[in-house]
Parts: C-alpha cells; structure tokens; sequence
DNA sequence: ATCATGACGCCCG
DNA sequence: CCGGGCGCCATGA
C-alpha cells in the first residue's frame, strides 16, 4: 500500500522546519503532485483533529496568507509565525527571507 | 454528467 | 495594484 497524496502531502508539511515557510505549489511539488496546489489548500483545510503539522508555515507563492485578513485564522497564523521569529507584518512573509529549501 | 466552490498558481493587459 | 482567464483536483448539489 503506498502512500496516498494525502499522506505525503502531510508528510512534506511535517517536515518544514521552524523558522521557514514554503508555498503551496512547492509543498505539492515536493510531494510528487506536481501543480496541484489546489490539493494541498484542501487537505490542510481538513486536518484530522490531534495532527501535529505545522500549517501555519504554509503560504500562497506571493507570501500572503490565505485567510481573509482580520479573519480568526488569518490571526492565529501571524501569531504562530511571529512566535518562530517570522515577520508576517501585513499578513505578508517575505518568501526570499523564510523560503524552506531543503 | 454539469456547475459551482475552495487554505492555489501563472500569465497577460 | 487590480482584474480576467485558464489549469488543476476533490466535493457536493
């Protein structure tokens, strides 16, 4: 049985260390899926409860943040990031600054 | 089967 | 910066 997309797309999110970011495209290219961003924005939107992936470090290519701004999301994701010493300043992330690229 | 929607991305004007 | 279009995939009406 191998892996479904789901799981590897998991298992490339899991693997983001703190600190970085990646995009959703790259999560889905790093995950063999090639352009299927749309997928990765999907799963990570139906996260199973008590997973342990770091969400937050996942962000549109253009460093945006994919929550409505002012949203509860939108927030609690700056706040995460702050925490890891990220400026998400704007509900913005500087790509070329955090991008993760192992 | 078709249509619309959604934590997307790229190109063009 | 702001729109508009097209590609991509899963879901649900």
């Amino acid at each position: 049985m191998e892996p479904s997309r789901e799981e590897k797309i998991w298992q490339v999110v899991f693997a983001i260390p703190p600190g970085c970011v990646a995009s959703y495209g790259q999560v889905a290219d790093m995950a063999g899926l090639g352009r299927q961003a749309r997928l990765v924005g999907r799963v990570l939107s139906q996260l199973p409860d008590g997973h342990a992936l770091p969400w937050h470090r996942v962000l549109r290519s253009n460093g945006q943040i994919a929550f409505p701004e002012g949203s509860e999301r939108h927030l609690q994701q700056v706040a995460l990031l702050q925490a890891e010493g990220i400026d998400a300043g704007g509900g913005r992330v500087a790509m070329s600054q955090y991008r993760w690229q192992p």
